[in-house]
DNA sequence: CTTGCTATTGCAAGTAATTGCAATAGCAAG
DNA sequence: CTTGCTATTGCAATTACTTGCAATAGCAAG
């Protein structure tokens, strides 16, 4: 568990502390690859952090995401999951098989562009999720 | 309360059932402008439906989401919200202050044409919510 | 190293949403 | 109108997530 990651030193001087369950969080997030849910996060940090509560969890994986060091998402399987990454991306869901794909946060800098000038909104949101058919699922509607 | 709505001969068709409970949910969002809690339709409906229960509540939204008869959204405020309507849009918050402000459908149109030439995606999330600052909330951040 | 302020935690209770199951009731067929 | 199939409901239990409060522990200052 390192603790000299840049955005750790950043927190401090935020006035935030940086708790063992907050590191070991921070933690098991960096370095898996993927969406979790509180739940299986707070099974894997358990390991390092005997008494950590799921209210803990909650309630730190609420504070990284509203700081932007971890991302959200309601995926559409009932529970929120959460990402570390460094690189910025949304989803897009098959609706009838569940498959899941990735696309660059480039695809909407577009849109968030025409967001600023028809609205004056600066909209920054990172993960957004947009349901549909995948190419395959599509094919089963056409015979 | 009216009985002979194009969609609801659809869904007998399909093989679900016109039930008081569906109409009366059904109803209570046609006549909403806005965004409704499912609690705060569980009270409204109830006056109607005096046995109802918020389980059916739950399920019947649900069900109507899948659908496609109402929208729902998350719109960052804990609950989950539905809403009627014929006209397709989706939402502007900002982190800030909290306004909301409705955008058309027409605006993301591009972009879903963008996903299904890219990755073969058909994408028809209809009330997708993006977050960011308004105009008024962004001069905070200027001085 | 010690002290003091206060952000954060654990605990337990509260609210939000989902689900298994047996009883009920749409509605299609006769 | 009556009958039978099964989708849907109510009920109660369960899971998901949030919150108030008192105890704990980061960490900045001395
Ligand atoms: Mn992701
Ligand atoms: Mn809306
Ligand atoms: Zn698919
Ligand atoms: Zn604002």
């Amino acid at each position: 568990m390192r603790n000299d990651h840049p955005e750790l030193s950043w927190l401090r001087e935020q006035g935030y502390r940086l708790t063992p369950q907050r590191l070991a969080i921070l933690d098991v997030l960096r370095n898996t690859h993927g969406h979790l849910n509180p739940t299986e996060i707070y099974q894997r940090v358990s390991q390092d952090i005997p008494g950590l509560t799921e209210a803990t969890v909650y309630r730190t994986l609420n504070f990284l995401a509203e700081q932007g060091l971890v991302l959200v998402a309601h995926l559409g399987r009932g529970r929120l999951v959460y990402e570390f990454t460094e690189h910025d991306h949304h989803h897009l869901i098959c609706r009838q098989c569940g498959d899941m794909r990735e696309i660059d946060h480039l695809e909407l800098k577009g849109l968030y562009k025409q967001f600023l000038n028809n609205t004056g909104y600066q909209i920054n949101t990172i993960h957004a999720t947009f349901f549909g058919l995948c190419p395959d699922c599509q094919k089963d509607w056409s015979p």
